[in-house]
This record gives structure tokens, C-alpha cells and sequence, in this order.
RNA sequence: GCGACGGUAGCUCAACGGGUCAGAGCGGCCUCUUUAUAAAAGGCGGGUUAUGGGUUCGAACCCCGUUCAUCGCGCCA
């Protein structure tokens, strides 16, 4: 057995691995074989890289210098018994001292602890959040006592005799075809600050979730699914699975929303592709056809061959894209001599420049600049050819077409070249010169090849000059020769094959025709389906449009346009951060028609019934309002099957050319047009919305990522004011991209995504929520584990400051223990004018959402207010003094008032770490059964008077503080001192700091946490620290001068002795039980 | 290519309309305590405010250029 003796040692332990939570060391006599002579556990907390931790130990008793040793760790979820061995854990051990050191000299083993007699924090709010576990049962709670539905109670609840006013969030729907990410965790996140941080602070704020259902992602995989099954399916059956697929995503997203704790009508979320929603957005389709927007037309649109529908401009992305780049020549069949007597009798042509071979079986114009010269390019032989190109462009061309010894003979105005005339370079085919502004100088010849199908530019150059713009190319991108103009009996290569596939047989073909100039591969950024990522093309159709240029009626009641119309109402709404509104402006002004039909099936059908004979629609209130009911009924599979007698009477015609047969349009509504219905679907048809959306006056919130300028805040407007004649929102906040740690959009393809529910489930949902707190969400916002694993770090510095702030609550009953403010210490009024000034800063940065202000205020406050200064200078106070002395109390009344409101400042973002400790607050009669059912604190409520003036006197006092501070810890730096209550201080002074110290006096002995200080005028500031007088309390640790026994107690101060017995503590004998008093050394890890 | 927004310590953020030597918190390093203990406290480092000019008595802030990052628009033959 261990003899008399005790060894001090130090351990240095490196985790790389790992947490090591403790260790026991087991030390084995000299030259001993297996016998050790004792073992200890030790506690630590060493984190992953942290390179050591000096253990200074107190062992009892050795006989010899140990030899052999043994380090184990102690995985804190296994029991001692199965100690994990050190190498395991990558441990480095050794020991650097080992030396003797006489026994102490105050064994208190036969005396129960004067510990026991202290007041220390108790409580049972676990100091582990274990979130992954806790927040689900959170949430179990939550739902059973249908906490949303009592938050809704409460919000027709007035307060102070006034009814709430209202604050609308109507939420954007995420498209539901996949599991969260990011993104809309972040979405999610913030909406639920805000309509948490405006209900707590007494607004009437109802949050419905919405998802998007319809559209080509979800067709598309549907198809997939399906495979050739689809075709002969008839398509109720194919809107079904549609439907069955979104919804298995909209209730996948709903539970990963609930799990973030978004708070909301979760069990009703409005959903596109309700029965509801879908007649709404016809209904909101026939307002834009009755009210005369609406027009049909042959246009050229971005094609996808692929998802063989039209896109709108906003489903395009332009990515990197490989074209042949061709340089053709046409012959000139117009009389040379018009252009310039030079070219008499010459072979003349033009040459245009393509990159889409493809369009020019639909070539039907050549188009000049008529601002620029042209000059004649002539060969050295005498009756070579001769090429027109723009003068600009004369060199370039020649080089590309490797044509050096060309040389100029004559030039002459682009203006000219109207209406002269070329041969198609392989059809029978005239080609008609015209003359177009937008043909420039950047690239190309100077003369345009212009093919009225495929390009919207060259669309309407054919409307002026009366150009077909008949496409011969399918849906799935199919070219199809037109017979009469190909003059061989065998078709060309390129007929019945896809637009890419034919461009190098077009190519070949002009080369065998002696058309080729020049072909060159260019790789240039191309439009791409933003949906399947394919190359688009152009191709005219006939398509459902809405006319930006519409004439509507001006708030003013003047004559103007849908365009203008609408950029007056963006001007009325509040766009945060400003520079929106300047996008937006931008976008609505230089937007081309709103093409509104997709050729696909999973949508809103267009409901219209067309004349089989002119194509115009029967333009019927009635009729449209019927088919709303039907599909109210029936969703839009009402559509597919209605038959078209039981929409109309057989005595109907056509109100144009008399034509009594009618067909069902089959395509469908641009998803932007469903999401862009949602004010009329939701916000103004939803019983829990409408009353406040209705009003004339409503503050309404859109808060959605910055993209949506061209998405969903861009469609809401048209149709609002379109519709309404006013703007859907009043305001309008954007969110900024997530970022990976280096700054780089998060993508699949580099695997740098943050997976929020991933997050939630390893972490927990409030470390997501944190971290959305802590960035500025207006910039880009940096994501990673690391940061998440930082977010993580500061939840548990505020989780402790949490328990400690409960655990001093212990015993306290607000309605007999609180003091009145003005019977408070002066430090605890101090720090009540502290929470008072957090309160009001944080209550503005809700309303203004600056979330992030909030997170890093609370947290400093938490970290430097209360943990480095309040709560650790009240240690003496709450431990050592009678529990209910006025002193304590003061105390007590205060950190309860703090944890009051910070509970209620923190509960928007850390929602479930708040509820938790809500049910651990002292016990009130009127307490709301959820903190979320609170208020936020008031002001005022914390400290009545203007906080300032004591704010700024204690900012002295502090500064006073931190120069002690520096002193103390010189003096421990230099051995002379350890803790500081082994120090008393002397603080010289004059002037107004005198005055100051002198005022506080009997304060300082707290805020500098020593046994005693004493203040006296001096020239300067200057503190002088000493060893402190008289002898150590032990039970406060206080030095002083009164230390006396308390009964077998040896030293107990005279502050000590009046808190024993006014506790009523009983003075122990010496022959009090000795068996809790040491440490369990006989602990066996075997 | 055009436009917007931004670049402040390793990280997240401050610094009210130009005015003490640019501040916090975290992390890092060092120390202290064992009476918040899988915890608490103190100290120390760390920034030529992306960069080059300019205006000013004075610039992180205002102006111009460059650069990097992100978003948006355009990309047409």
C-alpha cells in the first residue's frame, strides 16, 4: 500500500483524435510487477488538437517514484469499467515532475465540508443539450399541444385594449422535387425569425407555408418512371402520379421544415397543385384574358428539344456550348450594276457568318446594316467573284476566309443593298436583302443570314419586310426539307434528322455546292434548358402570350401601359436591400411579352376553346367561370376529360369567322405564372390570410432569395397589378447565395454543400438557426461543418450561461423573494440598465432584421456582461450569504429579470433551447405555457429610468476595473498571489475618478472579486496589490481579520459565521463522519 | 461584354452623415482555479482596412483605376 507521501505531477496528453473527457493513471511500484499502488481518474476536458493539459495532482501517499505507468482514457458513454487504452485515442503522455511534497498540513478528513454549507447553482437543466434527441421530443410536445394554433389564439388577443396590428409574411413556395438544402433551410430560417420576432413582438403575424408542384422537373421524372407507358395513359393517370410525386416531397420538405423548428400551418400548407390553388390560377388566367392582356401568336421562343417545350426567359442559362461557325456565300440575282457600275458583269455575292448551320434551310433574308459602307471585294483574276461585306469587317472576313489577294473595288452604303436579291445556296429559293439596325460590327461579314423562325430579331426584320415564318423544325427539333423547294428526287441528308445531328450534313452540303467559305468550331456560351441543361434553340410557334404593352389605366387615371403601370407600383413598394428595386425596374422594363404556354402536361391548362376553322378563342365570363368550378372540383384533370357539348351549346360560333366547331387548348400555364397567382390563391383567398391581406392598407413581406427578381417576385407583380392594379407586397427582403468556406457557389458537382438537415440531425436544428443568425444574410453567406462546428461552440457557451443563470434561481420565488428596484444593489441596478440597453438595441434589429447584429450583441453580452464579469463577481455573493438575505435576493431579483428577458430576446432564433429553459424559470401563476407564447420584454420593464447616465459612470468604474484587473494579474504572473482572493488592493486616485471609486466604495470589494479594497487620494491612478491580511475563510475563501472557529471549524469569518446562523446551520463536531471526505483512491480500473 | 453588390484580424461581425492609435466575440498561444467542473476566470499575440492613385488638416468611409468573389443582364446572326 501506498506509504505517507504525496507526489505532484504533470501530464501533458494530445488528443488528435477524438474529446478525452478524463483519464486515469495507474502507478505501478518500482521494479513491481503488475502491482500498482494506486490509480486516480482524473477529469478533463481536452479537445481535438488542444496539445496539453498540465494536471497538477494531489496524490496521496506513494513509497517509492513510480515506474511504470498507464494512461487510459475514459470514453464518457462507456462506464469506467472499459477504459479505451491510450494509444487508442492517439495519446502522448509522459511525466515531466514527479517530487515529493509533505503532507497537507490541514486534513479536514474527520469534519464534514463547510462546502456543503454553501448555496451553490442548482438546477436540473442538463447541461448537455444532446439536441439531437431533445429537439424532437421538443417538437412531439409542441404538436400535441398544437402550439401554432395557440399562438394564433393569442394573436386575437389585444393587448393594452388595442387589437394587434397585423404583419403578413406570405411565403414563396420552394419547388418540391427533392430534400432541403441550404438554401431553403436559410429561406426557412429567416421567415421564421420574422414571423416568431413579430408575433412576440405583438403583431398578428399567421405564417402558411406554400410548396411549388407543378412543372417540368417533376414531369420529367415522372416520364422517366413511366417510360412508353405514358403515351397510351390517359392523363388523369399521368397528373396523378405528378401529383403523387410532388406530394411525397411536400411532405418530406414539411417534415424537415417542422424538425428546423420553422414555426407555421403546417398541417395546411397551400400547395400549386390543390384543386383550390389550380382553379385560382385559372381563375387568375381568365383576369388577364378578360381584361385583354392575353394574345395568341406565331413567335420564336427558346425551344427545348429535349423537354420539347417553349421556356421563358427566365428558364434559360447560358452555359459554354461547341458550334460550327460557318462563313457561306449567296449569289447575287439582282442586277449587280444597281448596287455600283463596277460590278457590271461580275459574279457578285454576299457571305454571311452562322453559328447554327441548322437555321438556314429557313434562311429567307439576307440583312445589312444601313449605317454602314460596304465595299466590293473583287479576286486578281478578271472574272473571279466578287464578295460584299461590311467595310468594318473587310479584313477580318478575308482572313478567315483566307481570301489575302481580295482587293476593294468599290464601295457604297449598306442602304443600297435593299431589296436586292440572292440564291439560296442549296434550295430553290430567292433570298431578299434587308436592311436591320441591329446587325453591327462585333463579328460576322456585316451581313446578316436571317431565318424568321429561329430568331426573335430576325422574326420581326420578316414581319416588316413579309416573310413566312413557317418553321420546319418539330417539336423534338426534327428538320424537315420542304419538297417544293428541294430541287433532286432524293432528299437531302439532313431531312428527318435533329437540329445538332444535321448542322455538319448542311455543312458538307454546302461545301459540295461550292457555297463554303470558311468553317470554324467556336466555343461560346450558348442558352441551355435550365431545367435538363441541354442546348435550346429557337424556333417559332404559336404561343400564349401577355402583353407588356398593353394599355391600362395609370394610378393617375391616365392612359398608359401594363409596363409602366407596373414600374410605378415597384416604386411604392420598400425593396431591402434598395438596390431591388433598380433590378427589378431594369428587368420589367426591357422584358420582351410574357410567353405563358408550355406544351407539356403537369400544369394549369390553359382552358380555352379554339375556332377549328381561325384559331380565336371564345372569349366567355361564363364559360370561364364554369370551368373554374370544375376544376375546383375536379383539379385540372377537369380539363382533360370534360367533354366539349357539355362546356357549350351546340348553337355556338365562333364570334369571329362564324365557325361552329371548336378544340380544347392542351397546353399548359408557365410554373412562374402558378407561383405568380399565390397573393390571389392564398393571401387573398385563404380565410387565415384574407382578412388582413384585403385591407387597403397591409404591410406585406416577400422574402425570398435574390433570384427571384426574375422569379417569383417578377410574376407576383405582373399578375397583382395586372389583376389588382396594386403590387402584392409592400415589401419586399432578399436573401444573398450561400457560399462554401472559400467563397465558391455551392454546387453538387463540388460536393462543398452543407446538408441543414444533416446538420440538424448530428447537431441540431439550433445550430443551423444560429448560424442563419450569425451572418449577415443580405451578402453572400459563407457555409461549411466548420463553421457549423463554430456555431456549435457558442450554443454551448450560451446553453451554460443558461443553467447558471437557473441554477442561482434555485430557491428563488419572484412573488415573496423579489426586491423592488429600488431596494437593489448598485451593481445589480447596473446590470438591469445593461439588459435594458441590449433589450432595446436587439427589439430594433428584429424589426429591422438584422438578425446577425442580434446574434453577435446577445452573445457578447452573455460571454462579457454576465459570464467574464456579473455572474463571476456574484459567485461570493451567491454562494457564501444567506440564501434569503436582502444581498442575495438583490441578486437573485436581478439575474432573474435578465434571464427573463433574455430568454424572450433569444427565443425567435435558439427556439427550442429557450422553451427548455422556460420550464425551468421560477414558477409564476400567469406564465404563458410557452416561452413563444410571450412578449418580448420591454424596456422600460427592466429599468425605468434613462439607463445612460449610470451607464456611463459604470463604464468608468470598469475601466477603473480593468486597470486593477492588469494589476492582479501582474501579481499573479509574478507568484506573489494565486487567486485573487488572496489579494487585497490599494487604489490611489484623484479627481473624478476618486469621486467614483469613493461613491462605490463598498462595491469595489465585489467587482474586483478581492478580500478587501481601500481608496486614497493620490497624484495618479495607481493600484497597489498585497497579499491580503488576516487569515483564509474557509468557506468563502475571503481573507479576514475575524476568521474564528464554528464549532469543529476551524476558520470561519465573521460574514460566514452570520450566514451559518441565519441558515440555522448547526456547528458540527469533530467526530463527524469522515467517510465522504476523500477521494475514492481505492477505485479500481481493473 | 454590361450592370449591381461586396472585399476590415484565422472565422463571424462592428466602427451613426469622413475626426482619439480600426473594435468585439470566437478560435490560437500562455496562465489561473477546482466554490458553473464534459465547466469558469485572466493575460498575450494577431489588421499597411484587397490593391494603386486622388480629394481633404484628416479617409475603412468620398472620387478614379486595378484585382478578386458573388449575383443579375446580354450573348444575336
Amino acid at each position: 500500500m501506498p506509504a505517507a507521501g504525496a507526489a505532484d505531477f504533470s501530464v501533458s496528453i494530445s488528443a488528435s483524435g477524438g474529446f478525452i473527457t478524463s483519464f486515469v493513471i495507474v502507478l505501478y511500484q518500482l521494479h513491481g510487477r503488475g502491482v500498482p499502488v494506486g490509480c486516480r481518474i482524473y477529469p478533463a476536458h481536452i479537445r481535438p488538437h488542444r496539445s496539453s493539459l498540465h494536471y497538477a495532482g494531489g496524490w496521496q501517499a506513494l513509497s517509492s517514484a513510480p515506474t511504470a505507468r498507464s494512461l487510459f482514457t475514459i470514453d464518457d458513454t462507456k462506464p469506467i469499467k472499459s477504459p479505451v487504452f491510450s494509444t487508442a485515442a492517439d495519446l502522448h503522455w509522459n511525466f515531466d515532475t514527479m517530487q515529493s511534497k509533505e503532507p497537507n498540513s490541514h486534513p479536514a478528513a474527520d469534519v464534514p465540508e463547510l462546502k456543503s454549507t454553501l448555496t451553490l447553482p442548482q438546477t436540473d437543466f442538463p447541461m448537455k443539450a444532446n439536441l439531437p434527441q431533445r429537439e424532437p421530443q421538443q417538437l412531439a410536445l409542441w404538436s400535441q399541444m398544437d402550439l401554432y394554433g395557440q399562438i394564433r389564439k393569442a394573436a386575437a388577443e389585444p393587448i393594452d385594449g388595442k387589437p394587434r396590428p397585423a404583419y403578413l409574411l406570405h411565403d414563396g413556395p420552394p419547388y418540391a422535387n427533392g430534400p432541403l438544402h441550404l438554401g431553403h433551410a436559410l429561406n426557412k430560417g429567416l421567415k421564421d425569425f420574422v414571423v416568431k420576432s413579430k408575433t412576440m413582438a405583438g403583431f398578428n403575424s399567421p405564417y402558411v407555408p406554400g410548396y411549388d408542384c407543378h412543372g417540368l422537373p417533376i414531369e420529367i421524372k415522372v416520364d422517366e418512371q413511366l417510360g412508353r407507358k405514358k403515351l397510351e395513359m390517359p392523363p388523369a393517370d399521368v397528373l396523378a402520379a405528378c401529383r403523387a410525386y410532388a406530394q411525397r416531397f411536400v411532405d418530406l420538405q414539411t417534415s424537415q421544415f417542422v424538425r428546423l423548428g420553422c414555426f407555421g400551418r403546417w398541417n395546411a400548407p397551400y400547395a400549386t397543385m390543390s384543386r383550390d390553388y389550380e382553379a385560382r390560377t385559372l381563375e387568375a388566367f381568365y383576369g388577364f384574358l378578360e381584361g385583354g392582356f392575353v394574345y395568341r401568336g406565331l413567335k420564336p421562343v427558346y425551344w427545348c428539344i429535349h423537354d420539347r417545350t417553349a421556356l421563358a426567359d427566365a428558364e434559360i442559362e447560358y452555359e459554354m456550348h461547341t458550334s460550327p461557325s460557318v462563313y457561306v456565300r449567296y449569289a447575287l440575282t439582282s442586277d449587280p450594276a444597281a448596287l455600283s457600275p463596277a460590278l457590271a458583269g461580275r459574279s457578285v455575292y454576299t457571305i454571311i457568318w452562322t453559328t447554327t448551320p441548322w437555321t438556314l434551310p429557313a434562311s429567307l433574308a439576307v440583312a445589312f446594316q444601313p449605317t454602314f459602307d460596304y465595299v466590293a471585294l473583287a479576286a486578281p483574276e478578271p472574272n473571279g467573284p466578287v464578295y460584299l461585306v461590311a467595310a468594318a469587317l473587310a479584313e477580318q472576313v478575308l482572313e478567315a476566309c483566307k481570301l489575302s489577294e481580295y482587293k476593294e473595288i468599290t464601295r457604297f452604303p449598306g442602304a443600297s443593298l435593299e431589296c436586292s436579291t440572292y440564291q439560296h445556296p442549296f434550295l430553290n429559293r430567292s433570298i431578299l436583302g434587308v436592311l436591320a439596325d441591329y446587325v453591327t460590327a462585333d463579328q460576322g461579314t456585316g451581313a446578316v443570314h436571317t431565318a424568321p423562325s429561329h430568331g426573335a430579331d430576325d422574326f420581326y426584320t420578316g414581319v416588316r419586310y413579309n416573310l413566312d415564318p413557317t418553321c420546319r423544325v418539330d417539336n423534338a427539333g426534327v428538320l424537315r426539307v420542304d419538297p417544293a423547294l428541294w430541287p433532286e428526287a432524293e432528299p437531302p441528308a439532313f431531312d428527318g434528322k435533329k437540329v445538332f445531328a444535321a448542322n455538319p450534313l448542311i455543312i458538307e452540303l454546302l461545301q459540295q455546292r461550292g457555297a463554303l467559305l470558311a468553317q470554324q468550331d467556336i466555343h461560346h456560351s450558348y442558352p441551355h434548358c435550365w431545367r435538363c441543361h441541354k442546348p435550346v434553340i429557337f424556333r417559332a410557334t404559336e404561343q400564349w402570350f401577355i402583353g407588356l404593352e398593353t394599355p391600362v389605366i395609370g394610378a393617375d387615371g391616365s392612359q398608359t401601359t401594363f409596363r409602366q403601370r407596373t414600374i410605378e407600383e415597384i416604386d411604392r413598394v420598400v425593396w431591402d436591400p434598395s438596390w431591388g428595386k433598380e433590378r427589378i425596374t431594369n428587368m420589367i422594363a426591357t422584358r420582351p411579352d410574357w410567353c405563358i404556354s408550355r406544351q407539356r402536361i403537369w400544369g394549369v391548362p390553359i382552358a380555352v376553346l379554339l375556332c377549328t376553322s381561325c384559331n380565336q378563342p371564345i372569349l366567355d365570363a361564363d364559360l370561364n367561370r364554369r370551368i373554374v368550378g370544375l376544376v375546383e372540383q375536379k383539379g385540372a384533370e377537369a380539363w382533360h376529360e370534360v367533354a366539349i357539348a357539355d362546356l357549350i351549346g351546340p348553337e355556338t360560333r365562333c364570334a369571329h369567322c362564324g365557325h361552329a366547331e371548336f378544340r380544347k387548348e392542351t397546353d399548359i400555364l408557365d410554373v412562374w405564372f402558378d407561383s405568380g397567382s399565390s397573393w390571389h390563391a392564398v393571401a387573398e383567398s385563404d380565410p387565415d390570410l384574407s382578412p388582413i391581406y384585403n385591407q387597403p392598407e397591409r404591410t406585406v413581406l416577400y422574402l425570398e432569395g435574390g433570384d427571384q427578381h426574375r422569379g417569383w417576385f417578377h410574376s407576383s407583380l405582373l399578375a397583382s397589378v395586372a389583376l389588382r392594379n396594386r403590387a402584392p407586397y409592400s415589401h419586399v427582403a432578399t436573401a444573398g447565395w450561400t457560399l462554401d468556406e472559400q467563397g465558391r457557389a455551392m454546387s453538387k458537382s463540388l460536393g462543398n454543400g452543407v446538408d441543414p438537415v444533416d446538420v440538424a440531425e448530428k447537431m441540431g436544428a439550433e445550430i443551423v438557426r444560429l448560424w442563419i443568425a450569425s451572418v449577415d444574410f443580405r451578402e453572400d453567406m459563407a457555409a461549411s461543418d466548420n463553421l457549423m462546428r463554430r456555431c456549435a461552440e457558442i450554443y454551448r457557451k450560451l446553453r451554460n450561461t443558461f443553467r447558471f443563470l437557473l441554477g442561482n434561481l434555485h430557491g428563488f420565488q419572484p412573488a415573496t423573494d423579489a426586491l423592488p428596484f429600488d431596494q437593489l444593489l448598485p451593481l445589480d441596478r447596473y446590470m438591469l440598465a445593461r439588459t435594458r440597453d441590449l433589450t432595446a438595441r436587439v427589439l430594433g434589429w428584429y424589426s429591422a432584421f438584422e438578425f446577425h447584429r442580434i446574434y453577435h450583441a446577445i452573445n457578447e453580452f452573455a460571454i462579457s456582461d454576465l459570464s467574464a464579469f456579473y455572474l463571476d463577481v456574484l459567485k461570493d455573493r451567491m454562494y457564501t450569504f444567506a440564501p434569503a438575505s436582502a444581498a442575495r435576493r438583490s441578486a437573485q431579483t436581478t439575474l432573474w429579470q435578465i434571464t427573463e428577458a433574455l430568454v424572450r430576446l433569444m427565443a425567435p432564433i435558439l427556439s427550442f433551447t429557450t422553451e427548455e429553459v422556460w420550464n425551468y424559470l421560477p414558477a409564476l401563476p400567469d406564465r404563458a405555457a410557452s416561452v413563444h407564447l410571450s412578449l418580448f420584454p420591454r424596456p422600460s420593464d427592466l429599468y425605468p429610468d434613462d439607463p445612460a447616465p449610470l451607464l456611463a459612470e459604470w463604464k468608468s468604474l470598469l475601466e477603473l476595473r480593468d486597470v486593477a484587473l492588469l494589476a492582479l494579474e501582474n501579481s499573479r504572473q509574478n507568484k506573489e498571489i494565486g487567486k485573487s482572493l488572496e489579494a487585497e488592493l490599494e487604489i490611489a486616485a484623484h479627481g473624478a475618478s476618486l469621486d467614483l471609486l469613493q461613491k462605490y466604495a463598498s462595491d469595489l470589494k465585489e467587482i474586483l472579486n478581492v478580500s478587501r479594497v481601500t481608496v486614497i487620494p493620490g497624484d495618479q491612478l495607481q493600484v497597489t496589490v498585497k497579499p491580503a491580511t488576516g487569515s483564509r475563510c474557509n468557506r468563502c475563501w475571503n481573507f479576514m481579520p475575524s476568521v474564528r472557529p464554528y464549532g469543529a471549524w476551524q476558520d470561519v469569518c465573521e460574514r460566514c459565521h452570520q450566514a451559518l446562523q441565519a441558515m440555522q446551520v448547526p456547528p458540527p463536531t469533530a467526530s463527524a463522519s469522515a467517510a465522504a471526505s476523500t477521494v475514492a483512491a481505492s477505485e479500481s480500473v481493473q
